[in-house]
DNA sequence: TAATACTTGACTAAATTAGTCTGTTATGTA
DNA sequence: TACATAACAGACTAATTTAGTCAAGTATTA
């Protein structure tokens, strides 16, 4: 499996995005603070994740992204589909040609725990995650620590623009 | 989870060594042969393989390397982590450190496919999967492909050796 | 002694990944 | 209309990782 900070930055993303939801459009910049993610990066994965239909978006001022879809459709193994990682743990992507155009020893090994990742990365969804998961809890803590920082920066600026 | 070309090469020439244990000591010339797998990799792999337990050497002439314990005792798992391949799939490696100094919002979510693939990983050992899968079919035909070509070899030097 | 085969550790090239940057287009608001 | 916002597009770079190579050794057997 080619699980890399590209999938898991996709749907941590996501993650934030369903637990914002209700909250209108929500702005990648606001991700990128809260989740500590480069803007510039997710710029990168949501224009897949649009194109794949997970994400709808609106430009200009007030704009941002929303779901396109119920969070309770959305797997994991979609998301991590919809940004080009794959979930396949096998050399030869299950072509059976890693020696010469035969398959290796390993091939029917690694077919069996792509069975076995597929079937969990296929049924969770991010709706369940949040409501199974500490998730709530984190993320709480996460806007909490952004409006702090918000305040220390307009403190800044105050003091900064003062004498 | 990091499964690259180490930890798949490690299993497959483990998986060649259980199959041809009671040949005696098989040579690492032998393995790469059979697997395609370079020599000089091969011996980067066992010098780990060894110093973790699982095989033992003898040098000179009729040495090579055999299992250290029973097939049936080694586990996929242990293979992968004797190369230092990690089967971990959470970015902080358990240290709930992602983002700053705190857990990220999927740290549970991996943590949970971490369970799964352990589970699996942990429970197969060589043994088993020369027994469960096709492995005998692939291995014979591997020993018949190579006697042909030694024997390709062997012609082709009485050619060159000729007049 | 000569050939074999493991041992050690440094080295390199290629590929991948993560991240950055520049500029453009659309849209709401003053 | 002007302006600020925020998505959109795509090229570019730096850093890391991976795969693979190599040279020089040591131990063992025939
Ligand atoms: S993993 Fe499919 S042939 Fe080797
Ligand atoms: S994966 Fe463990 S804290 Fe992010």
């Amino acid at each position: 499996m080619k699980l890399t900070t590209k999938g898991r930055y996709a749907v941590t993303a996501m993650l934030d995005l369903a637990l914002h939801d209700t909250d209108g459009p929500i702005t990648l910049a606001d991700i990128a603070r809260r989740q500590d993610i480069s803007l510039y990066y997710l710029e990168q994965l949501f224009t897949k994740l649009r194109k794949h239909g997970l994400v709808e978006s609106s430009r200009g001022p007030g704009g941002g992204y929303r779901l396109a879809i119920l969070a309770s459709d959305i797997t994991v193994a979609r998301v991590i589909y919809s940004v080009d990682e794959s979930i396949d743990v096998t050399r030869c992507g299950g072509q059976q040609n890693c020696q010469g155009e035969l398959r290796c020893l390993t091939h029917d090994l690694w077919m069996e725990l792509n069975r076995h990742v597929s079937e969990f990365l296929n049924k969770i969804t991010l709706a369940e995650i949040i409501q199974r998961h500490m998730v709530r809890q984190v993320s709480k803590r996460q806007e909490l620590l952004v409006s702090q920082i918000q305040l220390a920066d307009i403190n800044l600026r105050m003091k900064s623009s003062a004498p």
